[in-house]
DNA sequence: ACCTGAACACCGTTCAAGT
DNA sequence: ACCTGAACACCGTTCAAGT
């Protein structure tokens, strides 16, 4: 890489981690492109995609929380373990959408973001299976319903700050539908 | 009302209502003037903001909603009322974004929507109220819990097609999480 | 190789000019 | 009273022209 070109992809994702923080993943490129004093092309030719940028800005963070679920397979307490990465992921909010972003690379099998998902998802998974094989959590919840409903979590937290002030307590009532049930439907009733 | 106002009034909504269901709330207004074959200054006029268009076209199905949670307030068991409303709830799902603009009628108190789904509000709380009274629901859970967690649900089946297969199944276990716990955390471990 | 910035086709919003 | 559509300030994306 040439020199230049060094300096203005660095310029780049510095004024993206910036403006993204303040305006969310629908951050206008134009701001981003002004603040890192680059012209539109050289964005382009650098991150030819916004999702592109977003991954890279993801990245670390995604290799971080994969690492951290490998780490916690061998914990004593299988779902304290899933409890505490899934707290460990809601805690990092680097900005409005990326709750959105991260459910679209579902989908998209071929962008950027899904793959730097994927290992994250496939170690998580197995604090998943950990758990049911250990009979904390219900056999039929897969890892597809987790990501959902983690994701689902973090994006009503991006809502409003009363509600990110509630993400622990959702959090635990999320968690408490995973976990396996004692009571059945009857045993609900009138108690 | 001037008969011409009248007229356009209701091709804007038309328009709107196809347009929206197709490009989700963040259509193209220019695309529903041009559809309504009407000037943009006209749409502007019947609808001063893009909520307010929202808004009527969610109007109706609102009162519909509350109506239906006053006639639930009756039922046996409040449990299976609740979780009938819910579901009632998240099987009308008219455009994409509707999760979103729902949650966003929160914080903005002057905004028609939130005017619109307040007495809504009001009548699941009561729906919440009746299943905590009778011990099947946690006590500390409250209506803007409820409310962040179905929609939640809702935006997380807008984002997949196979997300939104598993809405009752996430549902239910949202309905789980939310039901009196009879097991503590020491209970869950090595079952 | 890489960078620039104008050009293009959009958008939301406003408002002078019309009837 | 109501409608029109051009005008304005933005945006994402592309690409000819430069070094």
């Amino acid at each position: 890489m040439r020199s230049d070109a060094e300096r203005n992809y660095a310029r780049i994702l510095s004024a993206a981690k910036t403006i993204v923080a303040k305006q969310g993943a629908q951050a206008s490129l134009r701001d981003v492109a002004r603040r890192a004093e680059v012209g539109m092309g050289t964005l382009y030719r650098h991150f030819p995609t916004r999702e592109a940028l977003l991954e890279t800005l993801l990245r670390d963070r995604f290799e971080a929380l994969a690492a951290k679920a490998a780490a916690l397979e061998s914990a004593r307490d299988p779902f304290a373990a899933l409890a505490e990465w899934l707290r460990e992921f809601l805690s990092w909010t680097p900005f409005r959408g990326l709750a959105s972003a991260l459910m679209a690379t579902l989908s998209d099998q071929e962008s950027a973001l899904h793959a730097s998902c994927h290992a994250m998802r496939q170690a998580v998974g197995r604090l998943l299976a950990r758990a049911q094989e250990s009979g904390q959590v219900r056999p039929e919840v897969d890892s597809l319903d987790l990501f959902a409903l983690v994701n689902a979590v973090g994006w009503v937290s991006e809502q409003a700050p009363d509600l990110a002030a509630r993400q622990e307590r959702l959090l635990g009532f999320v968690l408490d539908g995973l976990a396996s049930q004692q009571d059945d439907a009857d045993s609900r009733e009138c108690r």
